[in-house]
DNA sequence: GGTCGGGGCGCG
DNA sequence: AAAGCGCGCCCCGACC
């Protein structure tokens, strides 16, 4: 059962029943106060809640202690919708023009006033930001109905509806988790990052901004490496400075291209070895120091803002603090509470495995039936499973360079259906369409730009310009990959929203106020006591357990696994196992 | 004083 | 022969 809802004045609301095609079923339904409505619903069976976008309606049930179990995201099915709609070259629909601008105008309050939520600390001030310029709720409400009716209408038109239906539900679900998790944040110890800090950095500076005592050594000592700076021509050479480095090389004989790691780390001067250590810990400091510690965690926890559909392969993106970026090294702060544990669990060489699957390549998946992907394949490789990886990372990135050309031979004559899929998906990357994962998910037509460059190449009377060979295989490049990596997206996301509904099974259902332990935020009936998503990277999730159901929450990970493989892949001889740990530490996980 | 693109590097 | 896919964030340096 669906229900449109949209927010009113105050703690009010409007919901309105929708029937199976999105039209009302009955008058709409106005409701003094939504959070408790939501939460007398979700305990009664439930609904599927269509709303303009999850981010604004669902931090404030969120915050009263209310969770939801389904939800339909206007937002982001119309991005999935509208993606592919354009892609594929259909016309834009006119009449409809007016309805997503007022979903639209609601989305941006719903912003306002989840950004001044963010300024005030009191959790439970009434918040009034951006109500001025909310549009009318009866005319919003109008035009959720109309659009998501309109939604539907799309998904069914599909060519495979059934698996484009789950995506954009999974979609859905995907932005609940991601609140869930910006509320429930990533256990985070600061001493111990600190601890980190200090043992490699020296002492935190006094003045902020300073170098810290080993960075300003190793600057110190790259700058009198240089002829240069013995000389006293110059001031010394900042490290940091890319421009600075390459004029300072120059001058002492050494032409190089950029001052890469790669490129830097064969190159014979006194000023190279604490430069390279210099870049490893400034980057650290820079990106990860104290400052990072005291602007992003609180409480002992890293709360990010995901970014649901943020990339343009599915995966997520985030706001703020680098949340996918992490350096392993600081896996070593994040900690589970005492009585508690991490469950780490990782799909083992996903990507490689979802070609296998798409491509419906029998061989491939007979290898892929194993643990170790790469050892099965090692055969086919001389019995080297290092070559087997280059070859598989080259078929799926479209690198042919080195070794990698005559792996990909091998690979070619192996496992010809695999190797096909992904030259299809290149040779129309190059020909300017688009392409789709598993579940429909389109990539991005050509730029204008493109478009241009590659036309004029194809006149044979005109003048072949270099750059149009180059952004065809560019093209081909992202096409190639975009087809592996999007519906791997596609699998970790139905994984991670599968798991999150195993989750709730074995969580006590959504309490009422009373319950509610004390004043303060409370998650997804979590309160002190109940596993909970935390983290989430591209094919890889960390759920925060007690420790004595921290086996029934691996047991649960991979039933999710099992899941998602069945749901978007169907029958399938391809494994997708899950590497899964139970530990204090994430860095102890692998 | 700000913005913005490039170089560089962390993660998958 | 040149070159691999996707992001976010830092610093620098050019620019307004």
């Amino acid at each position: 059962m669906r229900v449109a809802v949209v927010p009113g004045p105050r703690q009010s609301g409007l919901l309105c029943w929708l029937r199976e095609d999105g039209s009302p079923d009955g008058d709409v339904v106005k409701v003094p106060d939504l959070v408790a409505a939501i939460r007398d619903h979700e305990q009664n069976g439930g609904a599927r809640w269509v709303w303009p976008s999850s981010a604004g309606p669902y931090q404030r049930l969120l915050r009263g202690g209310v969770c939801v179990a389904r939800c339909h995201d206007v937002a982001l099915a119309d991005a999935l919708i509208l993606g592919r709609d354009a892609a594929l070259g259909a016309a834009p629909d006119e009449q409809d023009d007016a309805a997503r601008a007022l979903l639209r105008a609601c989305r941006a309050a719903d912003a306002a006033e989840a950004a001044s939520r963010a300024d005030q600390q009191a959790l439970f001030d009434p918040v009034e930001a951006g109500a001025a310029d909310r549009p009318d709720p009866r005319r919003t409400l109008d035009a959720l109905i109309e659009v998501h009716a309109d939604q539907l209408r799309r998904i069914a038109a599909d060519e495979h509806p059934d698996r484009f239906g789950l995506l954009v539900t999974a979609e859905s679900a995907g932005a609940l988790v991601a609140a869930e998790m910006n509320l429930a944040g990533l256990p985070w110890r600061p001493d111990v990052h600190d601890g980190l800090l200090t043992d490699m950095l020296g002492p935190r500076p006094a003045v902020p901004g300073q170098r810290p005592a080993r960075l300003a050594d190793l600057a110190a000592q790259v700058a009198a490496a240089f002829r240069s700076h013995t000389r006293g021509r110059h001031e010394p050479v900042n490290p940091d400075s890319p421009a600075q480095l390459l004029h300072a090389l120059a001058a002492d004989g050494i032409r190089l291209p950029s001052t890469r790691l790669a490129v830097l780390r064969d190159v014979d001067h006194p000023a190279i070895p604490p430069l390279l250590e210099y870049k490893e810990l400034a980057r650290l400091h820079s990106a990860f120091g104290w400052s990072w510690l005291d602007m992003w965690v609180r409480n002992g926890r890293f709360s990010p803002e995901y970014v649901v559909g943020g990339v343009v392969s599915g995966r997520w993106a985030s706001r703020g603090g680098g949340a996918l970026q992490i350096p392993r090294l600081l896996r070593q702060a994040v900690v589970a509470d005492p009585g508690w544990a991490l469950v780490v669990a990782d799909a083992a060489q996903l990507e490689p495995r979802v070609l296998a699957a798409l491509a419906g390549d029998r061989a491939f998946a007979a290898a892929a039936a194993a643990g170790d992907l790469y050892a099965e394949l090692a055969a086919a490789f001389g019995g080297d499973r290092a070559k087997a990886k280059v070859a598989m990372l080259s078929a799926m990135y479209g690198g042919a360079g080195g070794e990698a050309g005559q792996l990909l031979a091998v690979l070619r004559q192996r496992f010809p259906a695999a190797d096909g899929y992904v030259e299809a998906a290149a040779r129309a990357g190059q020909e300017g369409r688009v392409v789709r994962s598993v579940l429909g998910r389109t990539c991005p037509p050509p730029s204008a730009n493109w478009r241009a460059l590659t036309e004029e190449a194809a006149d044979p009377d005109a003048e072949r310009d270099p750059r149009a060979g180059q952004a065809a295989r560019a093209r081909g490049r992202f096409t190639r990959n975009f087809v592996v990596q999007a519906s791997a997206a596609d699998w970790a996301l139905v994984m991670l929203v599968s798991l999150r509904a195993e989750l709730a099974k074995i969580t006590r259902p959504n309490r009422t106020q009373d319950e509610l332990p004390s004043a303060g935020p409370d998650s997804c009936g979590a309160g002190r006591d109940q596993p909970e998503l935390v983290f989430f990277q591209h094919d890889e999730v960390i759920v925060h357990s007690p420790r004595h159901k921290a086996d029934v929450v691996a047991a649960a990970a991979a039933r999710a696994a099992s899941a998602a493989s069945r749901l978007v892949f169907g029958p399938t001889g391809v494994a997708f196992p899950l590497n899964t740990a139970v530990v204090d530490c994430y860095a102890d996980a692998k």
